[in-house]
DNA sequence: TTGTAGGCGTTATCAC
DNA sequence: GTGATAACGCCTACAA
């Protein structure tokens, strides 16, 4: 379909001149049409699209790019070990969301792995203007830099920063409100040693997912000491599993803050020989993929993972568009029922 | 650090003119420096680079762009669902490997995703000129255009694509013999009723496990018919082995094309009461963060998947500069043995 | 080795 | 509404 004249091709595309001559108009005319100018002819809007669809013509984006001072793309920074990242099927979803929401858009997605010193070069790339603007998805209490960032380009955070101030935008689920969910479950089936393993502590989701459960407890009348911290990942949690069940042998339920590590601690009471649900129920969060692979389908925390990416993304597409938009987005959560408790 | 002057920081950035009056040079003779001609004097290459360093000057990338005719950019192509792309930890790990090395490089790395007319649109965008080139990573049968489109715009893929002709440069490991691994260390522990989940067929990568599977039952002179085809997903995984199960059901091990899908297996295996690896033994493949995360260690075939991702990206990087390069760059594969078998 | 000058494809500011 | 005419910031022959 593409004029594939030889190998060629490429560098002779049909440039915004070519399609003035074919309709008879000046450039600036055709430039109209393409970005969609409300003050041109009917007619002449016409045969210019005519012109455009004869040549195949797609806009240069670097010279568009040039004269307008936008790069027409988006960042998404992930300030994490991208294994980590990719291999939680909660990020995944995001990225999805993000990646729905941009598909019917003129922007383009680039993936920003910082790697060695995060803040500087990271930093340094987004204000230089490569892009628009930036999406920051998973970030521990050390990105401030990233934060006061949003300052100077216009970003949208996945997950409430620390110390949030009226100029970050951000989407987030209400943890703490999951926090309590999870541990109600729990006291509704009559569990009385109830502990959990939390996420890393420098991460306000975490605070805020064993706040809620805390609070819980602490209506019930009971204990909230049956705490293990872990960071998120498989192996971290079945280590921190290990040390609550080494620390309070009757625990008889669970709430882990993620259905990923969900699965470890599954592991480590099978291992142990108790059983799930009679011995010891467990609760997740997230419901991903995870909790319906696992061994024992979980009983988990609904959060609308894909959504809050496709939020994120058009957050920040309205934001670049000059639109207000709102500072805090909460997204509800609820509990999803299986086997685990 | 960045000489923030007010908001209008990002639109004054400092340009090639500007260093070039500050060095008192030519435009020309900065641009030399920059992109490191060898035909510059010391004494002259010094005093610009301090001008650059005085000023924080970094080239303006669309510019760049619409002089050279390049875009500095590479697309990742993810023709897959997003949620199982990401979600298997083979494909995480290979995008780390590309990051990591672009990430020493110019380059900025473009996600592509797909959604609905994968070919046409993607097409258009790969041959746009937006990118440079383009890494491919799975893709199954359907993807002929895409393949095709290697002579029109640099690219490497990820994976051995069906049919390939001298113009397509790709990175796979060594299936066929992959495949052979993990029936042989079946058969070394003294199985006779070996089974096998495979990924989908029209993938080359699971056909060649399968081929290579089968070539060593029959040197065993053992029947290959116990093969059921699922979908490289966990949940195809589990269907696809109580299928094996009902319709075999005095198997006595099995080879599962990917970590990912063993957990499945294993699972299903729990749910029938066979004991991994005393009933049944089990090998995987990928040495994935799933063979260790799974209730029982996988015992399975590694493949290097960082690696592969880290000389995609090199490849590609090369070709870009002009390089030649090996068109079938194949790596090789070895056991690790853990519980599983 | 260094400088001059033209052009890359758009957008934007003016007049008309 | 439409059309000239500058920019936008850089690269690259071609000259010097």
């Amino acid at each position: 379909m593409q004029a594939a004249i030889g190998s060629g091709a490429r560098s002779s595309a049909p440039t915004l001149e070519m399609v003035a001559r074919e309709a008879n108009v000046s450039r600036a005319t055709v430039s109209r049409v393409v970005n969609g100018s409300p003050k041109v002819s009917p007619e002449v809007a016409r045969a210019v699209n005519a012109a455009i669809a004869k040549l195949n013509y797609v806009p240069n984006r670097a010279a568009r790019s040039l004269a307008s001072r936008t790069s027409g793309a988006i960042a998404l920074v992930i300030p994490e070990d991208t294994t980590r990242f990719f291999g939680d099927p909660y990020f995944s979803a995001i990225v999805q969301g993000i990646a729905r929401r941009l598909d019917d858009s003129e922007y383009l997605l680039n993936l920003l792995v910082p790697t060695s010193d995060p803040s500087r070069k990271t930093m340094r790339y987004l204000k230089s203007g490569v892009v628009d603007g930036a999406l920051i998805v998973s970030h521990h209490e050390g990105d401030r830099s990233l934060r006061d960032a949003a300052r100077e380009i216009p970003m949208v955070f996945g997950g409430r920063p620390p110390n949030v101030d009226e100029s970050v935008v951000f989407v987030d689920v209400d943890n703490l409100e999951g926090g309590m969910t999870a541990a109600e479950r729990l006291l509704a089936i009559g569990r009385k040693r109830i502990g959990t393993i939390t996420g890393p502590l420098d991460m306000p989701a975490a605070v805020d997912r064993l706040a809620g459960f805390r609070q819980s407890m602490e209506t019930a009348g009971l204990p909230a000491d049956a705490v293990e911290e872990a960071d998120f990942s498989v192996a971290g949690a079945i280590a921190a599993t290990r040390r609550l069940l080494d620390r309070v042998p009757d625990l008889d339920a669970v709430f882990v803050a993620s259905d990923l590590m969900a699965t470890g601690t599954l592991a480590v009471l099978r291992e142990r020989g108790r059983r799930v649900p009679d011995d010891v129920a467990v609760v997740g969060f997230d419901d991903s993929p995870a909790a319906t692979s696992s061994a024992i389908p979980l009983t988990t925390v609904y959060q609308p993972s894909e959504e809050m990416g496709f939020l994120m993304a058009d957050l920040l597409v309205r934001l670049l568009a000059g639109e207000p938009v709102p500072h805090r987005n909460i997204m509800r959560t609820r509990l999803v029922r299986r086997q685990s408790a």
